[in-house]
DNA sequence: TTGTACGCGTTATCAT
DNA sequence: ATGATAACGCGTACAA
C-alpha cells in the first residue's frame, strides 16, 4: 500500500539513493531535486519509521515513564502539568512520545517494552526513594533524564527543584508571621518530595529552637490526608499547618472550616505546588510555586542536549521556586 | 551493544531461525527449547522492535491522539480519565502507546508522524464537529477507533455515549422537581458534546411546551464560563441551571453563592460527567455519570477487536449513562 | 524438527 | 552528483 523509496525512484527516474538524499537533505543537483520533489509531493510519500530506525539507529521517539500510583497520577494536576510541559517541548522538535503510566510497570515490563531499540531516550519521574525502574534505566545505555532525583542519582541527568530549601523558606514564613506551633502534614512515605519537605520543615523549626518532631503527622499527598492530619494537629494545638502539597492543603482548609476555626486567624495554612486551584481556595492559599510546566519542558530539552552531545556528561538542572503569599497565612489586606 | 538473534544462535549452537521460534513460540523440540531458553534468560535478550516491525508489519504500538485545546486537556479530569482507561487496557495487553496531545497537530503534522508504518492502530478523540485530523485518519488505511463521533462518522468504529438522551433525562429531572425556568449553559461551540447536550435540553424543554431558546447561554466547558453564564441566567430569572459539564457547574455554584442565592431552594444546579470532585462540591452536584475510564478502556478493546478481526466491519459501542441525583437539585433530606 | 535464504524499507559507504 | 550495494535485526516460506 504505502510507497517505498524504490517506487519513487522508478517514478522519478533516479536511483533510490538519490531519492533518499532529497528526502533527507543530502547533496543533490538542483534540477534533479526539483524533479524528485515534485513526485514526492504528488504521491504524498512518507518514509517508513521502522525501516529508518533500523537503518539509522535513531527513531525520533522518546519514552516517558511516570511511575506513580494511579490515584495520584490521574488526580493531581501536578502530573498533567509535567505531561503538558513535555508534550510541548517534544512537539516543538517533532519528536514522538511513548508513554508508560501507573505503577504496574515492574522492571520486567519496563525493559520488555523500553529497551528495545525503539527509543532514542527516556524521561522518567524519580519520585521514590527506592525505584528499580529508575535504577534499571540508569544502568542501561539509554540516555535518561530524571524528573526529581534521589541522593544516589547525583551523577545522573535530572531536572529538579530544591524542595528542602523551599520548605525551609515556607516554614520560616510561618514562623515570621508569629506562629508558635507550626505543624506539618507530610507527603507519601517513600517519596523523595515528602522526605525533602519534612527535612526543610525540620531545619527551619530547629533553627527557631523548637522541637522538629513534635508536630509532624503522616500524609499521602491527597486531600483526604489533609482532612485526617488536620484533625490530629488541631488536637495538638497548632496555630499553623504546612501541608506537603496543595491537595492536602485543600483538605486541611475543609477540616478547619468544619471545626469552625478561622483561617488564618486561628490557624494559618500553606501548601506546596501552586497549582491552578490553589489561588481559588477559600481563602486563597499561600504556597510554593514550582513551575511544573517548566519542569516538564526542561526535562525534554535536557534530553535533547544529551542526545545532541553524548560526550558532555550528565546535566543537572535545578529550577527555582517561589514563595507565593496569599490570604491563608496573612489574612485580608487591612483597610484602615 | 544489544544482542541479536545471530548472537544467540551462536551461543546456543542452533540457527537463528530456531531461536526466533523459541522467542515467538513456534514449533521447536523440547530439548532445544530448553537449551535456547536458558541462553535467553542468561543474556536477557530483547528483540529489536524496529526490526520486528519491519519484518512482520506489526509493531505492538498504538497511537492516541487527543486533539483538544490544552486549556481543557490538561485541566479537565475528563481527559485524564480517558487516558487512564486507555492506559490500563493497553498495558494489560502489553501494547505501547504513542501520544499526540493538544491542538497543534495539524493534519500535516499528523500524517508526518502517524502514517508511517510504526503504528498498528489509532484511538482519536472526535469531539469537534469539524476535524480534519479525524477525517484524515478515517480516510487512511490505519485501523481507527473514535472516542465520540460526528454524524458523518456513522460508518466508523467508535465508542460514545448518547449525550442527547442523557441531557434530555437530566433536563426532565429538573422539570419534574417543579422548576419552571430551566436555563442551560452550553459547552464549547463547535464541539459535538456541546451540540448534543443542547439538543437534548431543547427536546425536553419543548416536550414540556416551553421555549427552547429562551434560556440558553454560550459557554466553553470551563468554570469561568459557569461564572459568567450564571450571572446572565440569574438576570433572566431562572430557577434551575443545567451546565454542560461539571467544571461549568462548579463555576455556577460559585456565582450563585456570591449573589447570595441558595442551591437548590432558589436555583437548582446540575452538571455533566460526574467527575470525582462533583460529589464534593457544596452542595454535592446532581449530574450525569458517564464512565470516563470505561470509555477509554473500551476504546482500546475495540481497537484490539479491529486488529484481530479486520474483516468484521466497524464496531460501534454506545456506553450507558446514569442520572446521579444529589443535593444541588433535591436539597437536603428532610428530617421531620 | 531444523536450517537456508530472502524480504521488509531505509541509511550509509564506496565507487563511478 | 549519482548509483550500486552492503548493512540494520527479524520473520518466514521453503527446503532438507
Amino acid at each position: 500500500m504505502a510507497l517505498t523509496l524504490d517506487d519513487l525512484a522508478a517514478l522519478s527516474g533516479v536511483s533510490r539513493a538519490t531519492v533518499s538524499r532529497v528526502v533527507n537533505g543530502g547533496p543533490v543537483a538542483e534540477a534533479t531535486r526539483q524533479r524528485v520533489m515534485e513526485v514526492l509531493q504528488r504521491t504524498n510519500y512518507r518514509p517508513n519509521l521502522a525501516a529508518r530506525t533500523l537503518a539509522s539507529g535513531r527513531s525520533g521517539v522518546v519514552g516517558v515513564v511516570m511511575h506513580i500510583d494511579p490515584r495520584l497520577l490521574f488526580n493531581d494536576p501536578y502530573f498533567s502539568g509535567l505531561l503538558h510541559g513535555m508534550s510541548n517541548a517534544l512537539a516543538e522538535k517533532a519528536v514522538g512520545m511513548m508513554l508508560w503510566l501507573g505503577d504496574r510497570t515492574r522492571e520486567e515490563t519496563l525493559d520488555q517494552i523500553l529497551l528495545r531499540g525503539m527509543l532514542d531516550g527516556v524521561i522518567v519521574t524519580a519520585h521514590w526513594l527506592e525505584d528499580p525502574i529508575v535504577d534499571g534505566l540508569l544502568e542501561s545505555s539509554i540516555p535518561t533524564v530524571l524528573i526529581g532525583h534521589r541522593h544516589a542519582d547525583r551523577n545522573a541527568s535530572y531536572v529538579d527543584v530544591d524542595d528542602v530549601q523551599a520548605a525551609d523558606t515556607l516554614t520560616t514564613h510561618l514562623l515570621d508571621i508569629g506562629r508558635q506551633r507550626v505543624g506539618h502534614i507530610a507527603g507519601l512515605p517513600g517519596s523523595v518530595a515528602a522526605a525533602d519537605r519534612v527535612a526543610g520543615y525540620r531545619r527551619a523549626i530547629q533553627r527557631a529552637g523548637l522541637d522538629p518532631d513534635d508536630l509532624v503527622v503522616e500524609g499521602d499527598f491527597t486531600r483526604e490526608s489533609g482532612l485526617v492530619g488536620t484533625k490530629t494537629l488541631i488536637d495538638l494545638g497548632v496555630d499553623a499547618i504546612f501541608c506537603a502539597n496543595d491537595a492536602t492543603a485543600g483538605g486541611a482548609l475543609e477540616a478547619l472550616r468544619e471545626r469552625g476555626l478561622r483561617v488564618p486567624e486561628d490557624v494559618a495554612v500553606a501548601g506546596y505546588d501552586d497549582l491552578e486551584f490553589a489561588a481559588r481556595l477559600d481563602p486563597p492559599l499561600t504556597t510554593i510555586r514550582q513551575g511544573v510546566l517548566a519542569q516538564g519542558s526542561e526535562a525534554a530539552r535536557t534530553l535533547f542536549q544529551l542526545l545532541d552531545h553524548p560526550d558532555d556528561g550528565p546535566r543537572r538542572i535545578v529550577l527555582p521556586t517561589e514563595l507565593v503569599v496569599r490570604r491563608s497565612t496573612i489574612g485580608a489586606v487591612r483597610s484602615e
